[in-house]
DNA sequence: CTTGACCTTGAAGTCTACTTTAAGGTTAAC
DNA sequence: GTTAACCTTAAAGTAGACTTCAAGGTCAAG
């Protein structure tokens, strides 16, 4: 077994057929050769090219970004600009993480205070903090 | 001026006229009087009404959750339900904090280790760090 | 009385990352 | 030789949260 077939390269990366062929159709995937038939054939590191994308996803990058850095390692291209790609998402998720530790912060203090009895009206701590707050 | 425009009340919330529009469909802002020509009037607290759903937003509450959470307070509802609400939210807060941190560890220390010189085959860190690391 | 700003509606378009559907060609098994 | 599983394409649908467009009604100013 020298080549896969999309099924095959679908099962053993987990990434559904239709979704590999979007990857080609959004130059994420190269598009690889063809049967007679015009059956698609992949070569064994299409596995690892695929992996890489899932990585990237789980890591929060978006298939932009994603496309950026696999063009940077198919052209053997430059690592300063591979570097500040991902300096640019790290100051990204370093923001998000501000953003998100502010609001758990707040969240979690009103939930302590909250005592999830009685009615809405008039001062429910949850609904106050909302209103009151900038993010 | 006892009540407002659309446009007026788009000046100052913030939110743009079809947004308020949106919202009134989707059953975030109650339907509002109309004019003899059919023209929506505001009373003034509406503005407070957006600026919940703007900061709700901002705290990453989706337009489901901040209807949920309307809804309670208009009906006078339960606490701890708004509360429940909350609690939910904070949780995958914190799911998000948890994972953003483990990328931000990851990626930070590539970046430290990574000069930026050299091609990218054969060993870009950042290259390997995203292909081989579990989120 | 006309120009322009503002209002009305419904429908269509945007973005991301696909999934689903439709309509059909190919290959392996029985 | 036919059925089932697999492959092909293009097009449409999904979700969330709107924005933009089209076509027209209204209101204040000059």
């Amino acid at each position: 077994m020298q080549t896969l077939s999309i099924g095959e390269l679908s099962e053993l990366s987990g990434v559904a057929s239709q979704a590999i062929r979007y990857y080609e159709k959004e130059k994420l995937m190269p598009a690889p050769q063809r049967t007679e038939a015009n059956y698609r054939r992949y070569p064994l590191d299409a596995v690892a090219r695929l992996e890489f994308i899932v990585h990237a996803k789980q890591w929060g990058f978006t298939l932009d970004e994603i496309r950026e850095l696999l063009i940077l390692q198919d052209a053997n291209g430059d690592r300063a600009q591979a570097k500040r790609i991902a300096a640019e998402k790290l100051h990204k998720i370093r923001e998000q993480i501000r953003h998100l530790s502010r609001v758990e912060a707040v969240l979690s203090k009103t939930l302590d205070e909250c005592t999830g009895e009685g009615p809405m009206q008039e001062g429910c701590p949850i609904v106050e903090a909302i209103a009151g707050k900038d993010a």
